[in-house]
DNA sequence: CCCTGATTCGC
DNA sequence: GCGAATCAGG
């Protein structure tokens, strides 16, 4: 795709509005939203300022060197192989000393029993934010400007979150006498 | 992991 | 000039 002045001129505007460069980028179609940045430098657009000022102070001119593609040339050597006796049988993974942190799950209230009406926080996704793994469960009057979509996870392929998915694909209700 | 912008550099 | 690859940060 060409940057023809309505592109160009469509990126300076929704640039300008605040969009992120992704959003910009599929709204514009045809182009990554490296393209996008790239573009916005080139045309020394004012880039995103970072509010507060405790950033932007360290930009290196040219943090990488030169050393991106080692390419398949080096051989992996660097077995060191402790000699730990294990028990017959039993052959352990690598890990032998490793900082096991703690990875306490949070209970969410989640009844697994029947009486389940939690309805999840929606993540207030807009609709160019949505992606393979995101529920595009529709909340709101799309009319409305506070529409959005559910945007919280969705296991795998699905389009809806757990959640969602249940409420989408209800099955007919009167179908579980079957045995 | 998802996302963001910034930069470099081969094309 | 272009934008993928990469870096760096949230």
């Amino acid at each position: 795709m060409n940057w023809t002045d309505e592109r160009v001129e469509k990126l300076k505007k929704l640039w300008s509005e605040g969009l992120s460069a992704s959003q910009i980028a599929a709204q514009l179609g045809g182009v990554s939203r490296n393209a996008v940045i790239g573009k916005v430098h080139r045309l020394n657009l004012p880039g995103r300022a970072k509010a507060g000022g405790t950033q932007s102070a360290s930009r290196p001119k040219r943090p990488v060197p030169a050393a991106p593609r080692p390419a398949t040339t080096f051989q992996a050597r660097a077995v060191t192989a402790r000699s730990v006796v294990r028990p017959a049988g039993n052959t352990i993974t690598k890990e032998e000393v490793e900082t096991d942190f703690e990875t306490q799950r949070e209970q969410l209230p989640v009844p697994s029993n029947g009486n389940s009406v939690v309805v999840p926080m929606s993540r207030r996704l807009e609709l160019t934010q949505l992606t393979e793994r995101t529920c595009k469960w529709p909340i709101g009057d799309p009319l409305n400007d506070d529409f959005h979509f559910c945007g919280n996870e969705s296991p795998d392929n699905s389009p809806y979150c757990t959640y969602h998915q249940r409420l989408a694909y209800q099955p007919s209700a009167e179908r579980r006498r079957m045995r």
